[in-house]
RNA sequence: GCGCUCGUAGCUCAAUGGAUAGAGCAUCUGACUACGGAUCAGAAGGUUGGGGGUUCGAGUCCCUCCGAGCGCGCCA
C-alpha cells in the first residue's frame, strides 16, 4: 500500500525539475530491500538523462523538494546515491491496519486490473485413460490458484478441463480394460498400469469397455480434484467439440484464409507462415482428423463462448505445441497474444531418496490420490506452489509427509492458529475488544509490530504481481514471511499480561485481527485452508 | 543436430535491470514458572556453472561454452 497522493506529489517535483509530464509518468515506487533505506524508494537513475543531471544530484534535488513540502504520511526524504528514500511516519502503519480491518477478508488486497478480461484458464486436461498422477497435481494446484488470483484482480475467470476422449489412445485403453477383464495379457501398445486390473474387475459384462472406461476415469479424476479443492466450471469433451459440423466450419474458416492445402493425401495447415517451424496435418490420409483440428475447433469455441483471453497450462513435454496453436489462433483472426501458453516444468517425485518415474503406459505411477492420502490437501497444494512453475520441482514425499520443519505449510498454518489463539485467550480472560475507531494505534511501536504491519501493507502489491507474472508462488513466499513476523510478534509481544497496558492490549488485539485477515486472504488464494486450531 | 525451459549457500528455494545477493532446513551457540517452544535470537555458510559483451549499474538482458530436463509423429 502506498499513501494516497504520494506518487503524484513526487511526479510533480520531477516536472518542476524539468521533466515532461510524460517522462514523469513513468515514476514508480519500489520497496527497498533493506529497512534502513526507508519504506518506499524511487530509483531516479532512469530520469537522470531527461533531467540533464546525474542521478545522485537529481535525487538530492527531489529530496529537498519533498522535505520542503511533505506529502501526507511522509516523515523524511533522503537521497542516497541515485535513490530517493522515503521514510513514512508511524501513523501510516496505523492507516494500513485500519484499511485491512475495514476491507476484511473479502475486500483487502482486491485490486482492479485494467483492463478486466474474460479469462479462460485450461489446466490439467489429463487423458481420460487412468487416474491423475502426482505430476498432474502441480498443474491442478497452479491452475486453480492462478484462477483465484486473476479473479481477485477483477478478471472474470473460467476454469476448463479438456477431455481427449477420442482417438487411438482411447481405443487402446478400452482394449486394455477388456483384456484385463478376460485375464489376457496387456495388448501391444496397451496400458499396463495396476489400476487397469483393479478397474477391469468392475467392468460389467456386455458393457462397452471404452465408454465404461472413460466414465470411470472421469469420475476418478473429478473426485480426486474435488478432494484437492479444485473445481472446474466446464469439462469439455473432444467428441462433443469435434462434431462433423464443427470441424467443417473450422476447416472452412482456415481455408478462407488460404492457409490449408492438400499433400500426400492429407490436409495440412500452413502454420509455418505464422512462426511454427513446419506445417501440421489437420486430416490424415485415412480421412481421420488428427488431434490438432479438434483442438483448433475447441479454441475457436472458447472464443465464441465469450472468453477473450485463453490461458493453457501445459507440461514441458507440450512446448512444441505452442507455436502451432498460436499460429492457428492467429489464422482464425484473433490476436496472437490472446492465446497464452504457460509451460510448466515437470515434477520429480522422490521416495526413499530415489526418483520415481511416472509413466501411465508402463504402469509405474504414483497416483495423486495417494499423495493426498499421505500428505493431505493443504500440504499438497502448498508444496506444489512453493516455487516458480518455470523450474523443475523436486517433490519429496518422505519430507512432505513428516510434519517437520522441512515443510513450511505447518509453519504458516501454525502462525494462523496462533493468531486465533491470541484472540481466544483474550476473550477467555474477559478482555473485550473495543471498536477500532476508539483505539489508539500509535502505541504500536515495537519492531515486531511494525514488521507485521509492513508485511500486511505489501500484500496488495504481491497479489497484483502474482497475477501479472502468473506466479502464485509469490503468495507462498509472502505467507512464509508473514508467518515469520507473526511468530516473532507472538514471542516478544504479549497481548494480555499484567505488565501490558490495557491500551496496548487493545491495539495488539486489532493487530492480531488484521494479521489474521491478511493470512486468510493469501492462504485462500493458494487454496490452502486456514484452520484456527491445529 | 535444431528448438523450448533451466543452472543462485551443503540441501530446498527467494530476489519489477538497482543499494552490502536473502529466507527456511541441516550444523554450531543461546532463550522456557505465562498467550500453542511445531517458537524466538545469534554464528557460520556465495567467484549467482565458466568466459565475453551491452550500461551509470547485470543473478536478471545479448553472445558463447559447459551441465540438466523436455521436445523435434499423418501420437495426444
Amino acid at each position: 500500500m502506498v499513501p494516497p497522493g504520494l506518487v503524484d506529489a513526487i511526479a510533480a517535483h520531477l516536472i518542476a525539475l524539468g521533466l515532461t509530464a510524460e517522462a514523469a509518468g513513468a515514476l514508480t515506487l519500489e520497496r527497498p530491500r533493506k529497512p534502513e533505506h526507508g519504506d518506499w524508494a524511487v530509483n531516479v537513475f532512469p530520469f537522470a538523462k531527461a533531467a540533464g543531471r546525474p542521478g545522485p544530484e537529481l535525487a538530492a534535488a527531489v529530496a529537498d523538494l519533498v522535505n520542503a513540502d511533505r506529502p501526507a504520511h511522509v516523515a523524511k526524504a533522503e537521497a542516497v546515491g541515485g535513490f530517493l528514500n522515503l521514510k513514512l511516519d508511524p501513523g501510516w502503519l496505523g492507516e494500513v491496519l485500519r484499511t485491512v480491518v475495514a476491507e476484511g477478508v473479502e475486500g483487502f488486497a482486491r485490486t482492479q486490473a485494467e483492463p478486466a478480461m474474460h479469462v479462460n484458464v485450461e489446466f490439467v486436461s489429463a487423458n481420460p485413460t487412468g487416474p491423475l498422477h502426482a505430476g498432474h497435481g502441480r498443474w491442478a494446484a497452479y491452475g486453480d490458484s492462478l484462477a483465484r488470483v486473476l479473479a481477485r484482480c477483477g478478471h472474470t475467470v473460467h476454469r476448463e478441463f479438456y477431455v481427449n476422449d477420442r482417438g487411438a489412445q482411447v481405443v487402446r485403453y478400452g482394449a486394455s480394460l477388456a483384456a484385463a477383464k478376460a485375464g489376457l495379457p496387456t495388448p501391444v501398445d496397451g496400458y499396463a498400469g495396476e489400476y487397469i486390473r483393479d478397474w477391469a474387475v468392475d467392468l460389467p459384462d456386455g458393457a462397452d469397455p471404452v465408454e465404461w472406461g472413460l466414465e470411470r476415469a472421469h469420475v476418478d479424476q473429478h473426485d480426486v480434484l474435488v478432494r484437492m479443492g479444485v473445481h472446474f466450471d466446464t469439462w469439455s469433451s473432444e467428441r462433443e467439440v469435434a462434431t462433423p459440423g464443427n470441424l467443417a466450419a473450422t476447416l472452412a474458416e482456415l481455408k478462407a484464409k488460404g492457409a490449408v492445402y492438400d499433400e500426400y493425401g492429407a490436409v495440412w495447415l500452413r502454420t509455418s507462415s505464422h512462426g511454427d517451424d513446419k506445417d501440421r496435418v489437420l486430416i490424415r490420409s485415412d480421412g481421420e482428423p488428427t488431434y490438432f483440428l479438434p483442438d483448433i475447433a475447441f479454441h475457436r469455441d472458447k472464443f465464441a463462448r465469450g472468453w477473450d483471453h485463453l490461458i493453457n497450462v501445459l507440461g514441458a513435454d507440450h512446448h512444441g505445441y505452442v507455436q502451432r496453436m498460436a499460429a492457428a489462433v492467429e489464422l482464425l483472426g484473433h490476436r496472437r497474444d490472446s492465446f497464452e501458453a504457460i509451460i510448466g516444468q515437470n515434477v520429480v517425485l522422490m521416495r526413499a531418496g530415489e526418483e520415481v518415474k511416472l509413466s501411465k503406459r508402463r504402469g509405474d505411477i504414483i497416483e495423486l490420490a495417494e499423495v493426498l492420502d499421505e500428505v493431505g490437501p493443504d500440504a499438497t497444494r502448498f508444496t506444489y506452489l512453493l516455487q516458480s512453475i518455470d523450474t523443475r520441482q523436486v517433490f519429496d514425499l518422505d519430507v512432505v509427509v513428516q510434519q517437520s520443519m522441512d515443510n513450511p505449510v505447518f509453519y504458516v498454518q501454525m502462525a494462523n492458529a496462533r493468531l486465533a489463539g491470541l484472540a481466544r485467550n483474550a476473550a477467555a480472560r474477559g478482555v473485550v475488544r473495543q471498536p477500532l475507531a476508539d483505539v489508539d494505534l500509535s502505541v504500536l511501536v515495537h519492531q515486531r509490530e511494525l514488521d507485521l504491519l509492513t508485511s500486511l501493507g505489501e500484500l496488495p502489491e504481491v497479489v497484483l504481481d502474482a497475477a501479472d507474472r502468473r506466479a502464485p508462488n509469490k503468495l507462498t513466499t509472502w505467507t512464509r514471511q508473514m508467518a515469520g513476523a507473526v511468530h516473532g510478534f507472538h514471542h516478544d509481544c504479549w497481548v494480555v499480561a499484567d505488565d501490558v497496558a490495557p491500551e496496548l492490549t487493545q491495539a495488539r488485539l486489532w493487530l492480531v485481527e488484521a494479521s489474521h485477515i491478511g493470512l486468510a486472504v493469501a492462504l485462500d488464494l493458494l487454496g490452502v485452508t486456514a484452520p484456527d486450531t491445529l
